[in-house]
DNA sequence: TCGGTAATGAAAATCAATTTCATTTACTTT
DNA sequence: AAAGTAAATGAAATTGATTTTCATTACCGA
């Protein structure tokens, strides 16, 4: 059985992609940040500890190709910048999102609870959900006992 | 009984904001495109035609009002710019949006699918929601039918 | 009408994201 | 291992949306 890495290594190179050092370090710290939601600039950041010499544009472009190979998935927090996050394999939709309109915090909400509202959507208005994304805001568990 | 103009302006002076041509104009632009979801460029583009000499920052404060004192509120289609539309004072949350992948359509939906969802994401996560935003991709009517 | 505050327009500034381009790196083929 | 080729990179310039600055104008109450 490969190994985790060695298989997205041959998802790189199956699209004639390379996997780099720039790419594994891009890699590595949005794995190794799975609740943060980081901010492609705070990737920037943190992959500059170990790669001081990369460049803003590198890691930008690296996002988005992960997440033309479903390595990664972004999340937007309409605070106007792109967050990303692993991607699930197993999960079929983006995941959901509480925020708290506190202390900001993201929560992760895993379970699917729209299932039939594809259905229902569909018959009422002939459209066939692809995709969803529900953000959800209000007071986080913390910030409700003050 | 007052108009709905004579209530907009009180709502605006009790908070000590004044009802000028310009926030007349822009409102004016947004409730005549209740179906089109103009971005604040867009919202800009419609005023220049009955006062060409408003100027684009006086747009993105008065949309920014507006949202803030309840008028209008925003909703972000993950394009990068921001889109206004009038805010229905009977809905106690934000609508949800249907985006076609293919067309870009934006479909409105009215009904709230998700009243149980804040029940039960409160007694999972002690998550007390005050919002929520939905949005949907898929494949709308008309290009499933070429 | 006067005085003070809110609002405006134009231009400059900001900020995230993208593009350009010359250079470097990494596979593939000798 | 060396050469050739295409992909990838970094730095800087660019774009596009939004925000801020600041001098000027408009409105409201005394």
């Amino acid at each position: 059985m490969a190994s985790k890495e060695t298989e997205i290594i041959n998802t790189l190179q199956t699209g004639g992609y390379r996997f780099t050092k720039q790419r594994q370090a891009v890699l590595e710290v949005i794995s190794q940040n799975r609740e943060n939601h980081l901010s492609t600039g705070e990737i920037f950041g943190e992959v500059k500890k170990k790669y001081p010499q990369i460049g803003l544009a590198t890691v930008y472009r690296t996002v988005q190709l992960f997440e033309k190979i479903g390595l990664v998935q972004h999340i937007s927090l309409d605070d106007g910048r792109m967050r990303y996050q692993m991607a699930d394999p197993e999960e079929k939709h983006e995941h959901h999102h509480l925020i708290c309109e506190i202390c900001g915090e993201v929560i992760d909400v895993q379970e699917d609870m729209l299932e039939h509202l594809e259905q229902h959507v569909f018959l009422k208005k002939g459209f066939t959900v692809t995709n969803h994304r529900l953000t959800v805001f209000g007071i986080c568990k913390n910030c409700s006992n003050h």
